[in-house]
Order: C-alpha cells, then sequence, then structure tokens
DNA sequence: TACTATCGATAGGCGTTTCCTATGGAACTG
DNA sequence: CAGTTCCATAGGAAACGCCTATCGATAGTA
C-alpha cells in the first residue's frame, strides 16, 4: 500500500468518477486507473464498483475509505511539523456568502478571544466549492444551506431561518403586517442569481407554489439586492440574517403568510478526517453562539 | 511524503542504527540513507542527529516520529481490511518464559470469554525479543520482568513478586522457616540461563550481596530447574507464581531473611500505536485479574 | 434498433525513481 | 594509533509510475 494508491482511491470515491478524480490528482486517467486496481490487488478485495456508469463503494471500499481518509489526514498533518505550524494552530472555515458576512463576524471574534494563538482562515465560495472543499481537506469546517446530500460529510443542523419579504419602503404592501403569496404574482422581483443556493431556492419555491416571479434583475451579491429593492427596482426574499443587519429604512421586511419559506443552516466537516482540537473547538463555539443569538432573535 | 519513507525512519529511530534499520526493513543501508535525506528535506527539518556514533532523535524528529508510528499503525490496520481480519479483531500477546504459563492462561481465558470473536495469539520469547517486538509492531501487548527502558514503550507495572529459595524437601535448610544469606554461600545452585532475564537477575543478585552461588548446572526452563532442584542437583531461587503451580513434595520454598529478592512485571507497548480497542480490552482485564490475583496470595 | 457520448480498462514507450554495490570519511574503542 | 563501526556519496541497473493512443462497455437518445 502506498499513499498515492490511498490518495487516488479517495479521489475516486469521493468523485464517484475516475476521470475527474485523475484530474483533481494531476495525472492522466489510466495511472490512477493502475494504480487503484494495484491497491485492490494488494488488498485481495475490490473497494470500487465500476460496473454501473458511476463509480461506487463496495463494502469493503466503504471500510477502507474510512481508515484512507484518516490516514491522509494525519499525513497532512506530520508533514506541517516541518513548517512549524503545528505548535500554531489552524482553522479553515468556509461559508457561502449569503452566510459568511452575517454569521461569522461575531463567532471568529468570540473564538479568536479564546484562542489567539490560532491562524484562522476563512473562504467564501459558493455550496459546491464549500462541499468540495471540506471533502478533499482543504477546509476543516463549512458552513451552508440545506439540502446537503454528499455522503462523507457530517453534517449537523444550526438553525432554521425565515426567508422575508423584502419591499421598498413605500411600497402598497409595506403597509401590512402580512403579505400574501397571491399578492406577490403581478409583483416585479429582484433575484440573487441562481449560481447561489439562496437564489435557487427561492426560484423552486415560486415554482412550486405556482407563482413564477417576473425577474427584473438579477445581481451576485445579496447586499446589492437590498439596495436595489431599496431603489424600487423590485421585491426580493431576503434570510433573517441579512435584516438584521439592515439599518436603511428604505426598505421593510414583511412576513409571508402561510407556509413561510425557510432556510436551514448548517455546519458540515469530513466524518472520518482527523482533526486538531482547535477546529472542535470553533465548533463549539458556533453552536453555542448560534443558539444564544437566535434565541435573542425570537 | 511517502510511507516507506516513514518506515524507514521509524525503523531508525526505534534501533538508533541507519545500518540495522535498513536490515529490518529488507534493503541496503544507502537506499535507507537516501530516502531519510529526502524525507528531511520534503520537510525542511533534521529529524536525525547523526553527528555521534549513535543516531538520535532530534526535537523535530521526536514530534514527528510520534505521528509517523501512528501513520503507519492505521496502515497496518486498513490493509488487515482485505483478509476480513476487521471484523474479527486480533490480539497479539508477547510474554517471557518465566511468566508465560503462570500468569497467562487466566487471563487469557476471561478475556476469551468476554471477546469470544478476537483471534488470540500468544508468542513467549526472551525479553529482547518481545520489546523489540511491541516496538516493531508485530505484538499489541508484552508481558515482562524490570527494567525496561526502551523511550517508545510506555511500561505499566502489574505487581511485584518475591523470588522465593526453593530447595529440596529433605535439605537442612527446609527445616527453618527463613532462609539467609550466608547459609546459601556454600550450597551449590541450579540456576535459569542467563538468557532469561530472571537468570541474570539472581546472579547479579548474588553478586551484589557478596556471595557469587556455586553454580552446579544451568537450565533453559524454569519447570526443569524446578525439577532439578527435586532431585537434589541445587537449590534455586524461583518466582512467587511458579510456586504456586508447583504440586511436588520433593521441593519446599523458603522466604530469604533481610532484603528479599524481588522482580517487578510489567505490561508494555508502544506510545504511540494506535491500537483496537480489543487490545485495551485485554490489558484491563490483565490488570483487572492481577489485583485480585495478588491479593489472594496475600 | 441503432447511434452517440461517456467512462474505465488496456497496451506500449518513456522518464524518473529507487535500489544496489563499491567506496570514502568521521567517530568511537582497545 | 590502528582497527572497527557507521553513515554519506557515486554511479550503474532495475523497477516503477506516468503518458498517449485506443478499445470495449454502458446508458441515454433518435
Amino acid at each position: 500500500m502506498e499513499l498515492q494508491q490511498l490518495r487516488y482511491f479517495v479521489a475516486a470515491a469521493d468523485l464517484r468518477n475516475f476521470t475527474r478524480a485523475a484530474e483533481r490528482c494531476g495525472v492522466a486517467q489510466p495511472s490512477l486507473s493502475q494504480q487503484i486496481a494495484k491497491l485492490e490487488q494488494s488488498l485481495g478485495k475490490t473497494l470500487l464498483d465500476r460496473s454501473g456508469r458511476r463509480v461506487a463503494l463496495t463494502d469493503a471500499g466503504e471500510e477502507f475509505y474510512e481508515r484512507a481518509v484518516k490516514i491522509l489526514s494525519l499525513v497532512d498533518e506530520a508533514e506541517r511539523v516541518g513548517s512549524g505550524a503545528v505548535e500554531r494552530p489552524r482553522l479553515r472555515v468556509g461559508a457561502i456568502p449569503t452566510i459568511a458576512p452575517y454569521l461569522l463576524p461575531p463567532v471568529l471574534k468570540e473564538f479568536s478571544a479564546k484562542n489567539a494563538a490560532a491562524e484562522v482562515s476563512v473562504v467564501e465560495d459558493l455550496t459546491a466549492e464549500i462541499v468540495s472543499g471540506c471533502i478533499a481537506g482543504d477546509l476543516d469546517v463549512g458552513i451552508v444551506a440545506l439540502p446537503i446530500d454528499d455522503a462523507p460529510l457530517h453534517v449537523e443542523q444550526l438553525f432554521r431561518e425565515e426567508l422575508l419579504v423584502a419591499l421598498p419602503a413605500r411600497h402598497p404592501l409595506a403597509k401590512k403586517n402580512r403579505v400574501t403569496a397571491a399578492e406577490l404574482a403581478r409583483e416585479p422581483f429582484v433575484l440573487l442569481s441562481e449560481a447561489h443556493c439562496l437564489g435557487e431556492q427561492i426560484v423552486s419555491y415560486c415554482r412550486q407554489r405556482e407563482c413564477p416571479p417576473r425577474v427584473h434583475c438579477r445581481s451576485g451579491q445579496l447586499l446589492t439586492v437590498q439596495e436595489l429593492v431599496g431603489l424600487g427596482y423590485g421585491l426580493s426574499f431576503v434570510p433573517e440574517m441579512a435584516r438584521a443587519t439592515d439599518r436603511s429604512k428604505l426598505r421593510v421586511y414583511r412576513s409571508l403568510a402561510g407556509a413561510k419559506p425557510m432556510r436551514t443552516v448548517a455546519m458540515i466537516w469530513h466524518r472520518f478526517r482527523v482533526q486538531q482540537p482547535t477546529v472542535a473547538a470553533f465548533r463549539e463555539t458556533l453552536k453555542k453562539s448560534r443558539t444564544t443569538s437566535v434565541a435573542n432573535e425570537k
């Protein structure tokens, strides 16, 4: 057994695709196939089922995957002995753009107060990137919105929050306490780009309720969406946490009557990767801080 | 970093000698030197100090050694996924010949009752072999007599026991309850081969008290020594646990007056190696069983 | 049913790596 | 001070991993 074989196998198991796994490992696909075959031969068991179009883990493969990930994470850690990074613990957090600026700052502040020595880095990117970062070991923990269904990830729900209707302050509907879905039917919308999971979630929510929004314009940033709403370009849906930081009087936020659109915020990390104690400390901080701050909001 | 480099490094660190490490790894010494140099280069730090005659671990080397051993033990475990040995836990115990037959059977019986699925193997050999087996990972746990001073081993004392004077039943000294060292001065002795730590311990005990024994004959087995004593070939020292199983009326055992010779029995295992839960269970069984059985003897 | 795209396995040549033997130089030992 | 032990270096041979090209199989589509 060699480390490269473990790396190739884990990549193939994660991506369920030899070609893309080879790409990620920076080698040609036959090399990866060859090494995985060699690994299986040395173990005397098939680890991956290539019969179908998609690659799947066999039972022995599942067993082995867990150990392989553990080994590779320890190797990662051991390699940092040289750079003196062992004494200086490291925390790499990923979060999606519709969560990061609202949720992270207070949590990171509290965390750094207790873990002054830690070297913290934050990655802000779309869900797919955060997920693959956690799987590949580039990130220690990710903060995203559900659903997440990647097998090797441990998903821990933090809280659910409502998506509020954002209106220009002078909009007729702003006078009401609650807004109905029907009332939104003919309104122009300013939506978040569908690259964001939040943007996509809102569109599919509207489709389900058979009131496809008349999209007036789209933006890639929640803050921009809020500004455009304030300028009267249209309505939008905005998560509670983004309302909390909005001090402008140009916009008001209203609950939707009936089944409210919600999103669930969760933290994710690799189920088998061995993590530094610092990472567990951050997860605790995040979990605790959110419970209290959610309680405060209510 | 490659696994082979870790294997070479750990071997060199364990044996504190490149030449013998290479031998253990089944390669020529320059290959091992080369790979270790490469590992150090990739980490950017020196792991082994070769300035003196003996190889010594640097500070970074100590750090790295711990992780390397952990990784290699996980690799060992992962390699057993193939042979289905993961479902069937494994226990490999080593013990020295002057302990094994007296101490192990009841402990193994109790252990197997609780861990029926476990595949137990017992190795009976001299201290040096048990020690190197534990260091090399061929044994999960060893049972030996102190002193043991190999750095990577965790040593846990189990109990101390007296070495009794074994006499032929008809010997004049058998009439006394206690025997003095002076009285042994002119007696012929039947001793255990010095290859055994017990044999060596007894000789050095006698030398310290300036009553070098007149060795009549030596044997490689404690049981044989007892038989020879029974036949009147001479006196000997025998640990308490070997007396307990001696049902013959040909021999009697007496305490020595004054500072009694004692030996300390301990279990040892590799400080950093990751062990299956089964091994911890065995250690607990051994620890508990010995406390009670020692209490019973007193 | 046939066509096409996707995907992993196989074949053969190339370059790198690791390993070996032989030898050199430094550090303890008698 | 000679002898021994032990790690490092040098250079050639064997082995290994990787690459490109190509094949066969599977699954979706006309």
